[in-house]
DNA sequence: TCTGTTTTTGGGAGCGCTCCCAAAAACAGA
DNA sequence: TCTGTTTTTGGGAGCGCTCCCAAAAACAGA
């Protein structure tokens, strides 16, 4: 098959392949009437620069890497990512990059992988969905000088650029409904305490309890780890210290905890009121639909290509934040009995 | 940063580029002594050949490209997907291969995109997930020679490699457990009658119901499109025809079966008895756990990748085919009431 | 030892692009 | 018209690999 290069489009147009990159790359110093006369060849004949070459010749590859590490792969089946990944692949759309997906299930695929991540063989920078505070592929990226964006804010002192929401103020928002609706004792079920995002969800709870002079009762605050088991699970122990109401940090453990409130001869609103978090589709159609935080899965994922894609132009220096605000939508979930 | 090459290796080894890359390819005809000499160098250094010199001279990229087509991006969210990602994922981390996704959301993003799996400058082959039988996608790739292999089977017609479950089978197994319970005015909630998969589901059940001479009634037969609205809204349409069980095409749709049940006061087994197709893993967890027909994701996703790489290995003629068996997992969604 | 054959190894060339520098063209002012 | 400056354009070189062909080395038999 005849291969179209930019020496053949060169010909077509009857200037020489510089001109032709000059064009391509949009660079300014070309006669406006040779850009259209090698703008219409392009266009006419479907020409794209082969990104091999591009890559070869010092430019960059065109393919952004998305990095979902071991540690929460287990989580990868939750809704959460697809939503994320279709925000991302998106932008990556929007923006002539390809997405490449680096799921890591074992220790020796992350060990194997890794290199290829930081050495910038294949991708031209990369978006980190959450990891562990302690996870040293983070600091590996940054050493390296990989162009990284992370989804999740990251420990205070390190410096990468991120997107997140307001875990903190749209947990507030949440337990302080619960507080408005009449609840007091009010339980939560956060994530994982080795991450941000577990961490900063539970911190706006105990905030909302702090700003009412409710002492926090340790016995109400069950650490899980995001999955629909593990809400499960939490809400079986919360059962018994007896919550008129319960913060679930994420919709997936929320369901967990309706469903051990069913098979406790329980239910939500009634014995207990839930309020969630993620404003994922089922939580509309959950049994009872659930009230939750919502948040922008999906303009996330935007945000990440195109704060990468700054970084890539503009430098790694400062790194970017963007944080997206969250709404609590009301659902039948959080109808309180008041005691 | 000063980068490896076949040139800096060959130095360090006393060699040339030409036997280090004999080495790296696992070519013949090098001298033991010699072989183990350069990789130990390659060993010591962590030395990886750079994909874009690669693919620029000649030889492939190692990007496997995942595609969803636009038709069906609005359920990239069902939970079947992640876990068919990361099979193939997995697959491809095994085999060295890197995965890039190519999520079609608008017909400008298709058009945008397919000339660059058309021509193979990214990927060296596809692995495309279940699209319409009249999509043009797959024959233009079949026509432009990209080694393809399909997630789900194609029309009959079409020289192109699958891998499959075996719908037909596991469908008239689903149904056929309901009649050995005693229902016998079965619904069925199929899938999209413009594919495959849905044609499939629904001839399984045709063909049980054929098997025990019950003629099929056409008021019971809803098409519906793989997600938790249709579902609910296919059930909503069948309560009125008062089955006494419903196949359902899917563990998602039957998520909005059971919904639909719940909110005319009706519920599975007792009113209205339930099996549907997947296993996903809330099929265990809803109200009631589901009987379904499990089919292996993950492993679809291992053997798509691995059948992938034997066509490009050894010729895409002739297609390749693999079917798994299905496995009818019984919970309590289909006790039945018999009349 | 010599000659023919086989095995092993090395280096030229090219893949398709970008960068850089120099040449050509165009322009403006004296 | 001439000269200096600016703008536009073209082509050499190289990125890091693979392929191919030729050279060197090794081998076997006379």
């Amino acid at each position: 098959m005849n291969k179209l290069t930019l020496e053949k489009i060169a010909k077509l147009a009857g200037v020489s392949r510089s001109t032709v990159s000059r064009v391509v790359n949009d660079h300014p110093n070309v006669k406006p009437e040779v850009r259209r006369r090698v703008q219409q060849v392009i266009d006419e004949t479907g020409y794209h620069p082969d990104p091999a070459a591009r890559s070869l010749a010092g430019q960059r590859s065109g393919i952004i890497g998305l990095v979902i590490p071991r540690a929460f792969q287990f989580l990868f089946t939750d809704p959460y990512y697809p939503r994320l990944m279709q925000g991302i692949a998106q932008a990556c759309n929007t923006h002539n990059y390809i997405l490449s997906l680096f799921l890591f299930h074992t220790e020796e695929e992350e060990q194997k992988l890794t290199p290829k991540l930081l050495r910038q063989q294949f991708v031209d920078g990369v978006i980190l969905s959450a990891l562990p505070t302690d996870d040293p592929l983070i600091s590996q990226l940054i050493k390296n000088e990989v162009p990284t964006v992370m989804i999740g804010r990251p420990v205070d002192t390190l410096p990468v650029s991120y997107v997140d929401v307001s875990n903190v103020d749209g947990a507030f928002e949440a337990v302080d409904y619960l507080l408005e609706l009449g609840a007091r004792r009010i339980g939560a079920i956060v994530g994982p305490q080795n991450t941000m995002v577990g961490l900063d969800r539970c911190q706006g709870y105990l905030n909302a309890l702090a700003s009412r002079h409710i002492p926090a009762d340790e016995s109400l605050l069950i650490e899980s780890d995001f999955s629909e088991a593990g809400g499960y699970l939490a809400m079986q122990q919360l059962i018994s210290h007896q919550p008129d109401a319960v913060f679930v940090a994420s919709d997936t453990m929320a369901l967990g905890a309706l469903r051990a409130l069913r098979e406790a001869g329980m239910s939500a609103p009634g014995d207990i009121a839930v309020v969630s978090f993620d404003d994922l589709p089922f939580a509309a159609t959950a049994d009872p639909p659930l009230t939750t935080v919502r948040q922008p899965i999906r303009r996330l994922g935007v945000q990440a290509v195109e704060m990468l894609i700054d970084l890539l132009q503009n430098g790694l220096r400062p790194p970017r934040h963007f944080t997206a605000p969250t709404e609590l939508i009301v659902r039948q979930s959080c109808g309180a009995k008041i005691k």
